[in-house]
DNA sequence: ATGAAAGCGCTAACAC
DNA sequence: GTGTTAGCGCTTTCAT
């Protein structure tokens, strides 16, 4: 019952008047300019300390017309590693640099893209981190242009660096290791190529296709927006289809979860009776039995360059320095050989 | 290379100049305000559209003494569904209330959970929603009691409503299935109890095992902090350990994960060398083979309880009414039987 | 090295 | 109904 209106809490003119100086000396104090007598500055953070003064950071940051009190984390999902585990390294290390993070969900919707980040411009966000939709609204380029933006897992044509798992290759090597195992119908189930990186990963179906010789008409292609849901979906038509494929190659995380689920559901032997190569999230499909053969990709390390990245942006607009450069930067994603795939069944020893 | 620098945004000065009108009268439509002729109000609602007008947050809220314009969610990590998914929604939901959700991440350190906590309060949010380290520091104490506050998963002993899944019986239940089914030595792999849901979770466990009638010193009790090396780690020792229970049961999502994966990488058969229970994470417990026997708990419900509770004190804080009662809201969480539990080896048919 | 004062962009009394 | 004005709590010239 102590304190229930909650009280007001001091500010800079409160102390000002406590210790016999002006705001301008506690502010600079605070801020730790070299213009203030070393004692004094001492005596002053030592009183703000004792009085648990907290600067306001909304006063902050509306005074200091540029300041990088906030940004925008801006996602569809966070049903998967690739979102949640950059979303919390980036929180992380961001807050390190005395920013916070705002969590934004556009559910892959172009109309609630571009709320979220008008109420994000509203806040005079210093930048932003997104995954953008697949087709920005107009008015979200406009917004888009007039701040410091990083790209993550997906691009957009818009003028600013991106952070992307370098998967085309690992798509290349799982056609060909499938190949060579000795299967000749595979189907691939991806995202749409609308998606910046669902193009990229089908051009890496593609090209391994092409090196390992295969006849593309004997390749089923299958794309849909990357949810569980269509993964499960997309998994069992493809599987009650009858078409000859004894090879599966799964282009999303999203579409993994409800792909191997749909396998599993199917009853089909892993890799007796097909053979499955997965996308993303390594903590888990290694449970599945026997361990899923998968593309694995190193999300802690995209979610550091997307904040250095973001971060050094942050700093070229208020030194004047040029932006990191435009364009993609990668990580390597690897496949990576486990228990399910194997020969087709017809050339089973 | 249009709008280089960029422009400063249009303010409601601006607009109130170009439309020959006072700020207050600009402030006021756009706030809806009743008090403004229809006509004028819609056509500087039309202008603000023109203009592509952005009302500025930190502006608004520092005026504002008292709003709703940020709330805070601070969590130890967000490796686990149980925080990715109700964090997503919690975000969704909010912002459909108008607050923006700041991320922040403890890693289950109560310095820095402190610290995280300062910098929230530093922008004045409005409240937070927290899954609170085991310790409180005295000062997070101090501050966690000048604002609304939803505690998730945890409790810690403050004075605010929390929203649990009430998994004491999907425990309990655990126990007595694989009592039923003639376990007799189980081993329990939990969290600490002085996590709050480690104490309800290992309570669950000892009901069961009065309930089945089985004898307490056949029960084997691992308590560790809840990550999946922690669950891998303690797992593997348990495997290793002479020790002879013939089931598994975990009570933690992240400690799950880890677990199933050194159970599969021990060579272990389930059910038939042991039988395995394990928490949360539905999407992906299904997909091991056979599909794991698990305690399932909703988390969009969670999450959705959660952010009503935060607004509902939010609106209290502003109108004066009653905040929310103190004290726990459970959702339902239920043990879920599929194929890793079964007879024990010496009572195989 | 320190102080006085002018904002930052908005809201909310208080006048008219 | 609409305008005037005084803040919200801080930073930042410009003086001294």
């Amino acid at each position: 019952m102590a304190s229930r209106g909650r009280r007001r809490s001091v500010g800079v003119v409160e102390m000002a008047r406590d210790l016999g100086v002006s705001t301008a000396t506690i502010s600079r104090a605070l801020n730790g300019s070299p213009s203030v007598r070393r004692e004094l500055a001492d005596r002053i953070r030592a009183h703000a300390q004792a009085r648990g003064y907290v600067a306001n950071r909304l006063a902050r940051a509306l005074s200091a017309s540029t300041s990088r009190a906030f940004v925008g984390f801006v996602i569809p999902y966070v049903d998967t590693l690739a979102y949640s585990a950059v979303a919390a390294e980036c929180a992380s290390l961001l807050s390190a640099a005395g920013t916070q993070m705002i969590l934004a969900i556009t559910e892959n919707d172009a109309e609630r893209e571009y709320e979220q980040l008008r109420d994000l411009v509203g806040t005079r966000i210093a930048g932003l981190v997104i995954s953008p939709t697949t087709h920005l609204l107009d008015e979200t380029r406009r917004l888009l242009a007039e701040l410091p933006v990083v790209e993550l897992h997906r691009v957009s044509g818009i003028d600013a660096p991106s952070v992307l798992a370098d998967d085309e290759q690992a798509l290349t090597d799982s056609i060909v290791h499938l190949a060579a195992l000795g299967h000749t119908d595979i189907a691939y189930l991806g995202t749409p190529r609308e998606l910046s990186n669902g193009a990229i990963r089908l051009r890496g179906i593609r090209r391994g296709v092409a090196k390992a010789g295969l006849d593309p008409r004997r390749i089923t292609m299958r794309l849909v927006e990357p949810t569980q849901e269509n993964g499960r979906d997309a998994t069992r038509e493809l599987l009650t289809g009858g078409l000859p494929f004894t090879a599966l190659v799964v282009g999303s995380g999203s579409l993994s979860v409800g792909a191997a689920d749909a396998v599993r559901c199917s009853g089909r032997r892993l890799p007796d009776d097909l053979s499955l190569v997965v996308y993303g999230d390594p903590a888990w499909f290694v449970l599945a039995d026997p361990p899923l053969t998968m593309i694995q990709v190193p999300y802690a390390g995209l979610a550091r360059i997307a904040a250095r990245l973001l971060l050094c942006a942050l700093d070229a607009r208020e030194t004047g320095n040029p932006p990191p450069a435009t364009g993609p930067h990668r990580v390597l994603a690897g496949l990576c050989v486990a228990g399910s795939t194997g020969p087709p069944p017809g050339r089973r020893p």
